[in-house]
DNA sequence: ATGAAAGCGCTAACAG
DNA sequence: CTGTTAGCGCTTTCAT
């Protein structure tokens, strides 16, 4: 591989050898202004005990010397990390949001995130394992794929929530989408568009997708168009939704609308329908769900159903918030409303 | 917002309130099997020290009570986290494949890693806050927009690399793509193919922005094409791509090819201007820079210029390593080439 | 090969 | 309001 050192830009003198002293300890605070370590520990908490003047002094000294607490002194002594881990996978953008929007509302609770990514390079499994060694006191799972009783046996050390999907798993907490109910919005939209040869690339046993399969075959059925259900496998990818494009693109009679199981799998259809000249939404409807950030992109432009990622972090903090400080041990599985975003992807049936 | 309790699905009973009883400890390992904590640390640690007997006892009795060591304990005593801060933008897909590949590389090395997402929720600041309360040995910055003196600052406490650019940032090492080079890359390829009037939208002042920008400058003026030279200002997103094939449509005299700074801004001008029934590449050529995965979609197929994320996850542990295990203490700037990846987002000049 | 003693930096319970 | 004492779970001497 090609690699070089490159020139420190001329003029620039690099630093003395950065120092790196041991990092001052509460005890170097207290005797740099003359106090007890608990003393100092107190003002740092802003717990009561100590006078005005004392707490000025002590949070000055801490400041000048660059004091930052230990956390895993704190951690050892407090028997508790204030951590919540949070799993998601690398890549997957509505992933993404969720992690977003776990952090004010972490805050919001008292706790911070421990994040772990779930990559090629890097499983569930270890990214669990790597929470549990932070000594996390809730795991928070963004669409998990590791099999229910596994979560099960998880969950007699500490509470879980699952989110985005929903296994009725025992013992662990779920929060996600109306995955059938947002598919059915989509679903009527397009139906009172005109549309009846509408066909669904679902997302095979990913996260959520036999709901909103459900959805469409539910939909579909109701509005009299059994004979016309049409379900193109895929996975959440945009490559699924090129491969479905291809396949129908390639039939005599084409349908007039694609409920796609996700956004990504909207875009590979959007993409490659428009690439073969194929006008959206003249020669054919496409929606999608999620409404992840590209969705909104003015090119792009996709009539989706909306997850309410900020709710759904609100929601999932709550159930932790219950098991860890309201000693709930029920499990619970709290539903979050999908709602219809029409963008210019879908219009009458030609 | 719509929120409801889900009834819990019928014929499963949720399980007794999960006791959450008090992990075992080292201790508790050690009584059981009848020997002293410290053997008992020692076969955990693979030390020599223990007989096989003993050994294979202890093991399964850690097994067998599910002992996880505490890392708050460990850290503590030992003085050393092992921990390595990552920094990276939520959403930005080529942080993320820094990451995935940061895992392995820092595995090797001996290191774990502690993740920091930077959104808009929580930003660069207390990301590097975060890191620095879980007692990280370094930190790696993915792209970092912190000024470059509170990045000095922060090495005089503890070693920094700067990922994916170069600002001679005294005291801080800096991995990163040849940007210019890269750039000059693409710029060759289609001068070969006939180009000469040829637009580059710009990452402004986005991480490694301003050396692909020269690279664009410095190619076309090598060429003799200096009069031609046409920057359009953008800022690595597809909103910037959007607005600049917006711009690029309503002249009068379009260019033959569009360098685009980053793949995201690729994408948006390909996006854009195909949705417009101007065809790629026919009509007009287009190339990028990073080679996330989107442009390796079949309907995308950007041309693009490669960054190579392992190899620069690899030189960032590496610059790590040598600071941390080999007391390095001068700062270096490590290169690493691209490659021009030849895909059907770029054709001769019609 | 094994164990005893000490202590990492912090906080909790209690005494002054 | 301030200080004392003790100990979280682990690793590191050092002695046996």
């Amino acid at each position: 591989m090609a690699e070089r050192v490159a020139d420190t830009a001329p003029g620039v003198v690099p630093r003395a050898p950065a120092a790196r002293a041991r990092p001052p300890t509460m005890a170097d605070v207290a005797s740099h202004v003359g106090v007890s370590r608990q003393l100092v520990s107190l003002v740092l908490r802003d717990q009561p005990g100590a006078s005005a003047e004392t707490r000025a002094k002590v949070l000055a000294a801490a400041k000048e010397l660059g004091y930052r607490p230990d956390g895993a002194a704190r951690v050892l002594r407090r028997n508790r990390s204030g951590l919540l881990g949070v799993l998601f996978v690398a890549g997957h953008p509505f992933d993404m949001a969720l992690v977003e929007n776990m952090y004010p509302a972490a805050e919001q609770a008292g706790y911070s995130i421990a994040l772990g990514a779930i990559a090629q390079t890097h499983d569930e499994a270890r990214a669990v394992d790597d929470m549990l060694g932070y000594r996390s006191e809730a795991l928070i799972l963004i669409g998990p794929e590791l099999p229910p009783d596994e979560l099960s046996r998880l969950a007699e050390r500490l509470p879980i929530v699952e989110v985005g999907r929903h296994r009725s798993t025992p013992g662990v907490d779920a929060v996600f989408c109306d995955g059938e109910h947002g598919i059915r919005l989509a679903m009527d939209h397009l139906i009172s568009l005109g549309h009846r040869h509408i066909v669904h690339v679902d997302g095979g046993n990913m996260p959520g997708a036999d709901d909103r399969r459900r959805g469409y075959v539910g939909a579909m059925t109701e509005a009299g168009l059994r004979n016309e259900i049409d379900v193109i496998p895929g996975d959440y990818s945009e490559l699924a939704g090129h491969r479905a494009a291809l396949e129908i693109m390639a039939r005599s009679k084409r349908p007039t609308a694609v409920v796609a199981a996700n956004d990504q799998t909207a875009f590979g259809l959007l993409g490659t329908v428009t690439r073969a000249g194929i006008a959206v939404p003249e020669d054919i409807s496409i929606s999608g769900f999620d409404d992840e950030r590209t969705a909104r992109l003015p090119f792009i432009d996709l009539t989706t159903v909306a997850q309410n990622a900020a709710e759904m972090a609100r929601l999932t903090l709550q159930a932790v918030a219950e098991r860890l400080d309201g000693h709930r041990s029920e499990m619970r599985q709290l539903l979050v409303e999908p709602e219809l975003i029409v963008r210019s992807s879908t219009g009458p049936a030609r």
